[in-house]
DNA sequence: AATATGACTGTATATACATACAGTTTTAGG
DNA sequence: CCTAAAACTGTATGTATATACAGTCATATT
């Protein structure tokens, strides 16, 4: 049963599978503990207890390094090894979900897990897939749990649907910018316009 | 360059490879010993010298279970693996627009190209890719122009969004079974039910 | 108000592991 | 024939690592 995960704890994942596409092998407790700032390996000990327990990863008792991603990741391992042929066949997008605050969206942590696609898919390169938190661009099509291709531009025009940044919060919304005011619109009559004041 | 791997170094890449995709993480000198027969952790020690003095391989010092396979193709001996490897990354779809009249979906003249996805994006891997055309089921995030990945099955359930053959059409609708009549329901208010009679 | 859970600090320890050094044997090359 | 490299055995050791136990603090549940 998908129990959800904590925050600290999805970051614990992305770290995991950090380590294992960059070094080829996961992370120690201590490894963990020093990327966090824990002062103790026991609280990345407990973090993988837990993990476990939901069903993310499987831990190996007395192996050192005994962490395994579960589910999505059976074939990362074949897929680190392939990276640079894989790289000439396909596009690799990291996928983001929450994002932590104070970050930049494609901060490590945030990448849940990278996807492999047929770039002809797109008209334009993406530099990122987002996962779609709600329902207010229903209407748009874009439904809750969607993944949202994201290509980064230096600005945008209104009517364009973009990805925004409110406080803590990323969002997908409708631009109209108006003699400079700047409103967010949903696509979905059950939510209300953000205004953005000008001073930010 | 390409200095030739003895059998008992391929051998021990082949072990390597297999840990890694059976567990997660690499062996140990220990593990890579007792797979084959060593009394001494010292005889994998050198055999990973030799294999990171090749290339083949990367250590990183110090850690346990730091051994890293090299990308595959930089050696010559790979070629079969990567193929292997590659089928477990990539799917090839084919995809379907229109179905010209009196021929199954998957007939070849139907198939407008060919698209490689990453089969993770799947939980059931999908046989192929309907172009939808229309906007009936706009409510369930089906847009016009989206790719639909369909998975055939041999009886679909009431509730369930299908993909129905009527006469010459190929549309999506969500299924609605009670008591043999069989209904299929639009998901956009403005399309009305389209009602199968039994005798086809 | 009592209890559970998440998220840690702090201390401790057995053991899992990498790795060095000294040998032996066999095979292939100059 | 001599030598290098491959392929080991055997012993040893420091440290890398998992993991237990005892707490603290905040937040959420019953």
């Amino acid at each position: 049963m998908a129990t959800a995960l904590t925050l600290r704890q999805t970051q614990i994942v992305n770290f995991i599978r950090q380590v294992i596409i960059s070094t080829g092998f996961p992370p120690t407790r201590a490894e963990i503990s020093s990327e966090f700032g824990f002062k103790s390996a026991n609280a990345a000990e407990e973090h993988l207890r837990a993990l476990a327990k939901k069903g993310v990863i499987v831990l190996t008792a007395g192996a050192s390094r005994g962490i395994r991603l579960v589910s999505i990741d059976d074939h990362d391992d074949t897929s680190s090894l392939l990276s640079r042929s894989a790289n000439l066949l396909h596009l690799t997008l990291p996928i983001v979900g929450r994002v932590a605050a104070g970050q930049p969206i494609l901060a490590a942590e945030n990448v849940e897990r990278e996807l492999q696609l047929d770039p002809a898919l797109f008209s334009k390169t993406p530099d990122y897939l987002l996962k779609v938190r709600g329902l207010s661009m229903r209407d748009a099509g874009i439904l809750d749990g969607d993944l949202l291709a994201v290509k980064r531009t230096p600005e945008a025009r209104s009517g364009q649907i973009v990805v925004a940044r409110i406080d803590e919060d990323v969002t997908v919304k409708r631009l109209s910018q108006n003699k400079g005011q700047i409103i967010l619109l949903a696509e979905n009559p059950d939510f209300e316009p953000i205004s953005i004041k000008p001073g930010q």
